[in-house]
DNA sequence: TGTACATCAGTGAACGCGCGTTCACTGATGTAC
DNA sequence: TGTACATCAGTGAACGCGCGTTCACTGATGTAC
């Protein structure tokens, strides 16, 4: 992560690519901990650099949280975007865009279960009250939320979803995988073995996705 | 609170009944701030009681937070209930059995709305590791879940819910609901205005219905 | 090419806070005789 | 009915911790002439 020619020219008093070792470090420890684990003072011990320093990079902890938060939210939609990628070429349109949706789905619940204080940290940053104006349900939209507003629209143009079905539809498939993902990471299921999870979150998409298409698949 | 005798005979050194002032002043707390405003020398202090009083009657902050806990399921339970109970008499078999799920559903994400604090103790306490043995799905089962699996068993009887879409169909439908209500309570819904919640609400219910049956309703 | 100097990015020490928990204690209660 | 005394349920003070943040500072950097 300090791949800074200043940085790797030795310790010096100056640190050269602080700003960004701070992120990596509040990344590492997040990681872990989720969002309380991103602590000023953690994060400049880890580093060996006095706790003030963080100062010069960042207005205070939340500032330095939200730089953290975009980069897990990053990843996370990364992850979804590579298992949507990794969908076989060769179906039918239809169900290659059910399928598509299938992928989403399973990956946001297997982000959250590898991923667990990233995943913590993404959904609970996301949040931050909109300074300006008026807002609307498709304002400052989340990558991995894109991706399954796309995805339904996909499904529509690709007849595999009825347009009088297409409205509320993205809701009710991420309320059914952030909430089995949360049952399983923070819920009685966490002590279940990993089969029974997979099994488990397997039938919860399938049922979210006959949910919204309003047919059995 | 405080109806014991010893207690309303005037502010005496015993204080009669701290066991359960301590529990009510913990749900006060618990109800604005979640869990991490269940805190032993905030509650001591909001009852005019020194810190370690406290320790009288709990073993530490862990132990007094799953009583408060346990205050705020039952709470749960008792709104889930009640809308249940509320449902038409006159309903056919099959149509009542379903609308009971559907206050169940309803219910729980108004409970979340309405009681932010209590419902986040609610989830995050429930989910202590069983100390003892196996754990098998239906172990230690929290009041609202058994709600939950009763009315699908009605439903199965009823001739609503085929039986071979019976298994799994628990965690369907709690992980729709429950992941609504975190989205609707922590995630980007907070900032929009009530009825629009509700309209969402309604569809992800009726989707998850239609989810778990494999059919529109 | 060499030097003066403004700017930048760190340091070290401290402030004030609130927390959970433990210690040795004391005032109140109620029971046995 | 009265008194001795064990038990119970509180008190007051303190420990040690870690946190976010601010202050006045200094060493390093790089630019202008």
């Amino acid at each position: 992560m300090t791949n800074n020619p200043a940085a790797s020219a030795g310790r010096s008093y100056h640190h050269g690519d602080l700003r960004h070792a701070l992120i990596a470090e509040g990344l590492a420890r997040a990681r872990e901990g989720g969002p309380d684990a991103v602590s000023m003072r953690e994060i400049t011990r880890a580093i060996g650099v006095s706790p003030n320093a963080a100062y010069r990079h960042f207005a205070d902890r939340r500032d330095l949280i939200r730089a953290v938060a975009a980069e897990a939210q990053r990843a996370f939609g990364r992850a979804i975007h590579a298992r949507v990628a990794a969908a076989p070429q060769d179906l039918p349109h239809a169900e290659a865009s059910i399928e598509r949706l299938r992928r989403i789905g399973l990956a946001y619940i297997d982000f959250a279960r590898a991923e667990r204080g990233w995943f913590a940290l993404a959904f609970a940053v996301q949040d931050e009250q909109p300074s300006t104006g008026i807002v609307t349900l498709d304002d400052e939209v989340v990558p991995p939320f894109q991706l399954l507003l796309d995805a339904l629209d996909a499904m529509t143009d690709a007849g595999a979803l009825d347009l009088d079905r297409r409205p509320y539809a993205e809701w009710a498939c991420w309320s059914a995988v952030h909430g089995f993902a949360d049952i399983a990471v923070n819920g009685p299921l966490q002590w279940q073995p990993e089969p029974v999870i997979d099994a488990l979150a397997a039938a919860v998409v399938e049922a979210a996705i006959t949910g919204i298409r309003g047919a059995p698949a």
